[in-house]
DNA sequence: CGACCGATTGAAGACACTCAAGATGCGTGG
DNA sequence: CCACGCATCTTGAGTGTCTTCAATCGGTCG
């Protein structure tokens, strides 16, 4: 803990915001750098996940948001007969927790697919300050939105009623998500399995898994496994089209 | 034009929120008389839209937020293909708009689907308001919270692989929403064409008819055109969860 | 009343699912 | 280091469900 440790280390954690790399697509975004130490202030913690780990379960009561520092994680609900549906695939940068706001619990639960790191906001102080730094307000509001738009995207590919469609229009969301990110747009590594990435596009895992045989026969992929290499983005984006 | 009426019309305007039947669900809620008076001041006025007029249309620069007062309203997005996909149906005390923060221009179209009307809030007197008014603000974050909530509600829709599951999960949760503002659970009348919820449910128009047919023959609804009475609710329910 | 739009119903086929077996990769322990 | 077991992914064959294409019905409005 903080507490616990000399000066240095209190100012590095205080300087982590304006060093991440992230800043630019995270709350700090915007905000001069008397503001920034604010929000930097703010984050009650920086939580180390192994993958498997639960950020937070549906139902437990909310307290706080967390922004992805690194690594990936998986958003999913079960419905009251049991059925789970796999909500979305956050990335660094993202914001999660959010839809806890209407009630005071969590409506679903967070799982690390990999070993990650998240940023604790509590909500209080985010509330608290948000009103004394409007770009705050503001950026916190477009990382919502956009959060909207990911799940629209995600409408949209379970909408498509050619399997094909989806995974094509999947890989190619992805691939623009990494690019945001600074990373490669052509070179993927998957951290969800087959059932995950099935369970959110509606399909079961024996067709995704013919899918990407299929788009690696039409050459517009390469697969091995959980790393996809995009060989022909336009193909790609015409069958996400079909 | 309330420029042109007397001041009676405008004392009328003023204190709508007051008087409207939605103040529990909509910004108002938790709000004391003080403030709600100056959302009320805020709401730039309260279109009125006949079926099948545009709120707004995708790519149009954002500029306010709306909540519905009356009616109900589709929002769709057509994607680069040119796929169109229906991402809601709103009802009166919802917040429409939203996902357009994080650009600055709106990111789907909204289409009434009878006789509506909508509160008009701009943005930037929202954002004045808020930063001085804390519960505006908090009740605000409820709203878009409850937004995400139903776009999750949707995901799981489309995410069950029997047509059937989607369209009892689709009733169920339209009971719900409907019982919300008070009107009865059983009866619902859709305002909505087939077509329209087949894209919703990612199926085709005739399926859903069929699908409406099973459900009758079932005992569960009882449908005549676009009027849907639920005859079993827990029926219903199981069915959903197939 | 006749035309039109939306909804229903029917028949045939395609596509994704189910069930099942086999392959591949990974970690563990001998 | 290899052998083993387990988990994940792939591949196969057969079935069922949803889609497609088409015709009919019903209600609404000029």
């Amino acid at each position: 803990m903080p507490a616990n440790n000399p000066a240095i280390d209190l100012d590095q954690v205080r300087r982590q915001c304006a060093r991440c790399d992230l800043r630019e697509l995270c709350l700090p975004a915007g905000l001069d750098s008397a503001d920034v130490d604010r929000v930097d202030q703010m984050v009650a913690d920086r939580t180390s996940l192994a993958s498997g780990d639960t950020l937070y379960h549906a139902g437990s009561p909310f307290r706080a948001l967390y922004v992805i520092k690194s690594g990936s994680l998986k958003t999913q609900a079960v419905s009251e007969g049991g059925e789970l549906q796999i909500l979305g695939f956050h990335l660094p940068g993202e914001i999660m927790g959010f839809d806890a706001l209407a009630g005071e619990r969590h409506q679903c639960s967070a799982e690390a697919l990999e070993a990650s790191s998240v940023c604790r906001l509590p909500y209080a102080e985010l509330e608290r300050i948000s009103a004394s730094v409007p770009g705050l307000q503001r950026q916190f509001m477009r990382l919502v939105s956009r959060e909207m738009g990911d799940d629209h995207d995600h409408m949209a590919m379970m909408g498509r009623n050619q399997a094909i469609s989806r995974l094509a229009l999947f890989l190619h969301s992805m691939s623009k998500r990494q690019a945001r990110l600074g990373r490669s747009a052509d070179q993927l590594t998957l951290t969800m399995s087959r059932a995950d990435l099935a369970n959110y596009l509606g399909l079961v895992l024996e067709t995704v898994s013919r899918l990407f045989g299929r788009l690696q026969e039409m050459g517009v992929i390469e697969v091995r496994r959980r790393e996809v290499k995009i060989l022909d983005r336009e193909g790609l984006k015409s069958i996400g089209e079909c």
